[in-house]
DNA sequence: CTGTTAGCGCGTTCAC
DNA sequence: GTGAACGCGCTAACAG
């Protein structure tokens, strides 16, 4: 059976479509009683909406697209469910588009969502990412972009910035004052824009009765525990270790319960979503950034510039929460 | 500057609109010229065709609905990768929607696929969901779906199913021939389907000689760690613990390592995505069920379906892989 | 308050 | 091989 349209409801009300529209969408140049009658037909027929005419009509699809350069273990599963989480509570609905660390798809996933009528995108950049031409697809059809997590403070668009060099220096300041002598800081790629502002943060007043190196690593390459392993055996002075992300967190993990099967003292410090730390069976200090309360943010963010239609540029910050420690039974 | 249409092309072509249609599209009906003249036009006015009017004239958008009753840690965001990479291979897009396991949004969700012309609904079922006459909904319209994850073998719909009561009696099997004399069996909601059957599966053919029990536990939820610990102080003698998921594993992990600081000889069995067993510090046997290829597997099928517009009800099978040990360094 | 008309941008049918 | 006209389903502008 063929799904009824407003036409089909305005032949049974013996009504004009236009009526019909009005009638359904609440409009106040209505009689009440020509709204209830044909609110009544609408429900018998099983009337629902054809979005795609409307969407046409209205030249817009309530989508928010969301583009990824790849999928990460703790981070990106985390702030998906916090962005459809609060997509769902304002009747949006949210497309995933994976660049897969390719500039080119990431050019091509800014077309479609311009393409198709997406009301807004919420992007972070691939690492190879340094022209931000490809974008101004998205601004010429006053589409909005919000930039995050891969992103650096002057670059001229919406972003959402956590204090990412702050931390770093919290971090240090942190470890100094449990008598760190020798650290290892674990870093993500060096294109990476948080990685870099951590890893500048950190490194940033380190004093001179302070041994430090840092190695950089690969996301999720659990291999790369041995390299981590080799420094940690060369170094056995190493008394501290700082992480980057979850990513490092685990592969740090991994190297010091292998290189020293008895617990031995060194102490272990993140930046994390703040799920993985109670899961490890070491004392972890972490700052929480968290990805669901980060997608939460960032929707809410551009539901707003939606709505409003701001056109300026804004940055907002965002504060890691801590010094957390994990939970340990 | 608002976007060129096909309009604008036919106008500075001195062709009619449907001419431009053609030439676009790659049409037979136009001569070798003014294809190519037109093409030049549109690459000049940098054309790109309205999606949105495409879709309502198609009555499809392109989109594959992904409906899930909620965000679990390790199976959802490897299942997303794995749909997200293939969807992508074929120019096709993905939209989540996440029920929070309640029947209402479930039903929603699939309103809304059916409406905004999604081409085919991929659908992991809510724990609550007994009754299945919202589906109907979708058939309908004609909409395939595709149920996986939390389906039963009896559902009347695509499907696609692991061997998972098979699974679970070769889980026992393998932990008789290790010797294991005395065994837990950790599972999740009674309501989960795959959870049930494996049990099922594990739970057929115990021999009296293995004292055996089991826990339902709630993904992801840290506390049950204790109730865990409970049993297997309270049972000393326990030699195997059997896991029906990754969320299953790491709460026996932590268990195990927190009840027996020293390392203990008990024997650890999971059915798996395969990344988490690699992250653990103790040898794990697992059987492999990867999110990221049933990711893939299920986009596949659904994509066929929806070429073929087959219309008879498929169940497909898919076996775990193993039994696998993990990596240790 | 309601009907008429027009158009969102595209693809397809039917003429010529 | 090309133009004209129509329709996908809906909403908004204008009249009355």
């Amino acid at each position: 059976m063929k799904r009824a349209t407003i036409k089909d409801i305005g032949k049974v009300a013996g009504v004009n479509p236009s009526t019909v529209s009005r009638a359904l969408n609440d409009s106040k140049d209505i009689s009440e009683t020509s709204r209830n009658k044909i609110k009544a037909i609408a429900k018998e027929l099983n009337y629902v909406p054809n979005l795609l005419a409307v969407n046409l009509r209205n030249q817009r699809s309530n989508l928010l697209g969301l583009i990824i350069p790849k999928f990460s273990n703790y981070f990106i599963p985390s702030l998906i469910e916090g962005i459809t989480k609060e997509v769902n509570k304002h009747g949006y609905k949210l497309v995933i588009l994976s660049s897969e660390e390719s500039v080119d798809k990431e050019a091509e996933h800014i077309q479609f969502c311009c393409n198709a009528g997406v009301d807004g995108i919420l992007m972070s950049l691939t690492q190879e990412t340094a022209n931000l031409d490809h974008l101004q697809f998205a601004t010429d059809k006053d589409v909005p972009i919000l930039l995050f997590d891969n992103v650096k403070p002057n670059m001229p668009f919406d972003k959402v910035i956590l204090n990412d060099k702050e931390i770093g220096e919290k971090a240090l300041a942190f470890m100094q004052s449990k008598k760190c002598k020798n650290i290892l800081g674990i870093y993500a790629h060096e294109n990476q824009a948080i990685s870099s502002e951590r890893k500048q943060g950190f490194e940033k007043n380190i004093p001179k009765n302070i041994k430090y190196q840092s190695i950089n690593c690969t996301d999720g390459i659990i291999d790369e525990t041995n390299d981590i392993k080799k420094i940690l055996t060369d170094n056995p002075k190493i008394d501290g270790v700082f992480c980057m992300n979850d990513e490092m967190l685990i592969l740090a993990h991994m190297s010091i319960i292998r290189t020293y099967p008895d617990t031995k003292e060194i102490l272990l410090v993140a930046i994390s979503d703040g799920v993985l730390p109670n899961f490890l069976n070491r004392d972890v200090y972490y700052y929480k950034n968290s990805g669901k309360t980060l997608g939460e943010d960032i929707t809410q963010k551009i539901l707003k510039t939606i709505q409003d239609k701001d056109t300026y540029i804004d940055t907002y910050f965002r504060e890691a929460e801590g010094i957390l420690k994990n939970v340990r039974f």
